[in-house]
DNA sequence: GAAGGCATGTAAATCGTTACATGATTTA
DNA sequence: TAAATCATGTAACGATTTACATGCCTTC
């Protein structure tokens, strides 16, 4: 099992993908990872001081000008650590908190009409997250977006169009409760039966 | 704003649904939000004190034969608290935080065979997902889905919509990558062209 | 009589955000 | 010259998990 912690394995790997300083570090992270994985300063900045002393690590004084300045690399322990987290499967992290599914859990406490405005108010948050993700693909092509870094990319995508996929199933949910539809499908036999999702299209 | 703590929004609402004790609210967040909102016993009974003293529940102790056991409700004020909380449309908290996905976003850091490993792994893991969802459906005919409780069995219904849908763009990304297809497709323009998705269907 | 469920709690550790502080350099 | 960006850091607070501790009641 890998014990880097959250932290140490997006810095790992983002150094490991040409980031340089803590600062760098972070704007990668703001421009890249932050749907599924974030981090603030107050993480970074001591974590790869805990990395250093444990020996992942490198850190070199490289001023710029009068400007303190410390640039890090992975040390050969640090590229072990780092391969050996990304090629391990056991206990893969995965944690979702998301308000708007727990209000609509609670949808039975209020009226249909505050049900309907909530479900309108997430369609409207799906689809500005989109618009922000669609500015970051384009501006994408300059950063991580050439023949060597396909990967980021694809991440990417894979925001893009879960968010889509949500907004249609907000949207699906939306017209049902209007048109008084049950709101979710009967179902048929435990096999083969492929049961169709309240947005399957 | 809403300023409950995020375990008194889901304490609040599960004590309106008629849980009763702190240990009954753990239960029903266990079998039912616990995909998109969890708490632990560390958190809930701390949280129904701090409730109590904020006036928003109260607590009559009713011992089941020899055994402590305290009974909350909602006072007047925790109603309003929580239709206010139900209602409120600021700042929807939304977080994800998704190894496999930044395991793929280092995708170029690790050969591509170990890429198609990862790949493969969560759609295993999305599986095993999907069984305990559905055994979670079935059960819960006797707990949540009666007529006056729709909106529960929705939320579930998310849940297995999107795990089924995540394992479905996972298969399709294994795909490409086996068949050296292109991960991402290219845009068509701008307008109206509708973007296929990776997993698009 | 053993196992599992009911029931309540705390302590320690970890994880993470927010707000603050500082100052140089580059760009408009 | 003002604003934005580069760059580093800390302190306080808040949120959360894990592990531990306890003991009765019910079912097999």
């Amino acid at each position: 099992m890998s014990s880097l912690t959250p932290t140490a394995r997006v810095i790992l790997g983002m150094l490991k993908l040409g980031m340089r300083t803590g600062y760098d570090v972070k704007k990668a992270i703001d421009t890249s990872t932050r749907f599924f994985w974030t981090a603030s300063y107050g993480q970074i900045y001591p974590e790869l001081k805990r990395l250093r002393k444990a020996g992942l690590v490198r850190a070199e004084a490289k001023p710029r000008g009068r400007v303190k300045r410390t640039v890090y690399s992975l040390t050969p322990k640090g590229e072990r650590a780092l391969h050996e987290w990304l090629t391990d499967s056991e206990n893969v992290l995965f944690e979702l908190r998301d308000e708007g599914l727990l209000r609509l859990f609670f949808g039975d406490l209020i009226s249909r009409e505050e049900v309907l405005a909530n479900l309108r108010v997430q369609q409207q948050l799906f689809k500005m997250v989109l618009a922000r993700f669609r500015e970051i693909e384009v501006d994408a092509r300059g950063g991580f977006a050439d023949e060597s870094q396909r990967f980021p990319h694809l991440a990417l995508r894979y925001g893009i169009d879960f968010i889509t996929w949500s907004r249609d199933w907000y949207a699906e949910a939306e017209r049902r409760l209007e048109a008084g539809e049950p709101l979710v499908e009967l179902e048929d036999g435990e096999t083969g039966g492929r049961k169709r999702g309240l947005a399957a299209r």
